[in-house]
DNA sequence: GTTCAATATCGACGAACGTCGATATCTCCA
DNA sequence: TGGAGATATCGACGTTCGTCGATATTGAAC
């Protein structure tokens, strides 16, 4: 658990600066690249698309090692960065714990995005 | 000089499909992460906004290494892979090489990533 | 052709990453 | 209390990545 990085809450990113005007600071782009890495990945973009696409748009890490093909703790790895980086979060309800994907940190990412456009 | 990723052009990824009722593919996951890799650094990101910023939104690699505060050879690295992603482009002007910025792909990027929000 | 400046490639190094098996932790239920 | 199933953590392994110095390539100007 190296990075907690704030969870959710557009991050401490000023994300509306007018990228086109200044360029980025060196910390700046630090947290913007930590966000992006965590969705960088083949497995967890699948990850958050099964988890959109699973009835109530969430789905326990049980229903998720099968569809991926991959070892159980591999699964929870990736599902760690994902909540490390807060595009998913996690519930424990019982035994299985019920992931699902944040809204608010993919719009927030698209919007720190979109100034390069 | 390993994976040449059709230049600009939309991805081969089916960029439109309902992402949250389909999860992605295997294939499809591949394409988008690399692209978000080569974004997914904060040189990369401060490369791209410094162009940006620049007069005529370009630049030459030579004005590109004193800001970064790194080597040549490593600016001329991340501009490579930015190229290969399609986010850059650079022509050769007599001895300078100018970069800039391919807003088609970053905007490419925007439209497969916004289904997931 | 030779020289010089801008850029790209190469080779090496340490750090970070993705993966897995083994194991620990947690929760329910008998 | 104890057992079983779901999940998380740990330790190790090979791979990829970011960085740099040294070197090669390119193009302009003399």
């Amino acid at each position: 658990m190296a990075k907690p990085l704030p969870v959710l809450e557009p991050p401490a990113v000023d994300c509306c600066a007018p990228l086109t005007e200044a360029p980025l600071t060196p910390e700046q782009a630090d947290v913007l690249a930590r966000r992006l890495k965590a969705l960088a990945d083949p497995v967890r973009l699948r990850l958050v698309s099964i988890l959109l696409a699973s009835p109530g748009q969430e789905a326990c890490t049980c229903d998720l090692v099968g569809p991926l093909g991959l070892a159980q703790p591999t699964v929870s790895h990736h599902l760690k960065k994902l909540a490390e980086a807060g595009i998913v979060t996690g519930d424990r309800r019982g035994v299985w714990t019920h992931y699902r994907v944040s809204t608010e940190a993919i719009t927030a990412l698209l919007a720190m995005l979109s100034p390069l456009r």
